[in-house]
DNA sequence: GTCTATAATGAACGAACGTTCACTCATCTC
DNA sequence: GAGATGAGTGAACGTTCGTTCATTATAGAC
């Protein structure tokens, strides 16, 4: 059928639209994509299957969806933290922060892309893979304005960089006496920057 | 298809056996451990699903069986890499070269243990932690001996090590013009010692 | 008061899942 | 040769998977 000339929205009921994309998200981040069904979203959310393809055409766009959604948020709480701040080490400082607090807040959302790696899911890789790299080019810009030794492969250390994140959902536990997202994101750039050796040891 | 059955067989082997982990260490490694089947395997082994289980119990048993194959091997390539080296740098860039070199050389069985996280399989989770942790150890020792600057945290230090190391998986493509394990262990140990910043910068 | 469009249900589809089991067959022991 | 052993088969088990669909409920538009 065609769609309607003009369509009117009398009601923005797509409250149930936004109540799937939230559960997926924690099932996926949690369980991941295989691990997940459609029938546990549906419980969680209480709902019926048939309800989620409503509004998602299939399990994989619904990944897709959420992986939109996660990239959008922490996408721009980086863009939030970089805003404003010149100096090339100290955005880069305040990025990595905003990335893992977003990372460490538990929030699904961001959790999914870490999680999910785009192979994972064949029908979808090339639009995960889209979506990630739109959001790690912030990092790479930047390192690029950072002023590095003349050596430096900087794609390397980006890769690095993403590691050290992105591995920390692996092991972190909340409350747990260690550092927090902010004294986490500070070792780590600290590292990066000026290195760990006692200063004086051989070059 | 069949094979010679006239051939003597003096010793039941476990040869059978030792395929159904090498598939099954690529499967897991390749997909992840839900999005892998008996089936796969089988199909992959040319044996019958039930023949699996004349050697595993269970699936979750044989992905333990494959984590502590994985374990033994990258951890006697982390050993040998290391004996003989006394230089505690030298000693953890040895060691991060041996366990790139396994974990670049697409060994299904070095993957998996970075792949298969302890959590993705609540029945297996308590076997693979231990697993990963004895593994793991090595480089905690290796950073122990390490003489660092007075406030830094070794556990942290370890761990943005472990996330650098292990995120290369998601990224490296053999033949790519990057650098290979070597080349990579010599910058991540570089940059972990002295930084990357351009000397002279502000500290 | 109809008409239309959409949200949601509940049951069903075929396929694939992990696992089991009676059975065949080759080999080894006496 | 008789019996035991253990690898391997092939079919089946009950369950769960992603997906579909006819139907019902609801609510604005005419």
């Amino acid at each position: 059928m065609v769609q309607a000339k003009l369509a009117p929205r009398p009601r923005a009921e797509d409250q149930t639209r936004w109540r799937i994309l939230a559960v997926a998200a924690e099932c996926f981040a949690g369980h991941g994509y295989a691990a997940t069904s459609i029938r546990d979203i549906a419980r969680e959310v209480g709902i019926t299957v048939g309800a989620i393809y409503v509004h998602f055409p299939s399990k994989d766009r619904l990944l897709v969806a959420v992986y939109e959604e996660g990239v959008r948020r922490i996408g721009e709480a980086v863009d939030g933290a970089i805003a404003g701040i010149a100096e090339p080490w100290a955005r880069l400082a305040a990025g990595m922060r905003a990335h893992l607090e977003a990372l460490l807040a538990n929030a699904g959302f961001a959790r999914v892309i870490v999680r999910v790696i785009p192979t994972d899911v064949p029908e979808a890789a090339r639009d995960l893979r889209r979506l990630r790299d739109g959001y790690e080019a912030r990092f790479e810009a930047m390192i690029e304005a950072l002023d590095l030794a003349p050596d430096t492969d900087r794609t390397v250390l980006r890769l690095m960089l993403l590691g050290a994140l992105n591995h920390t959902q692996t092991w972190y536990k909340r409350g747990a006496g260690r550092a927090d997202a902010a004294g986490l994101a500070r070792q780590f750039v600290a590292t990066l920057r000026h290195g760990v050796a006692r200063t004086g040891s051989s070059k």
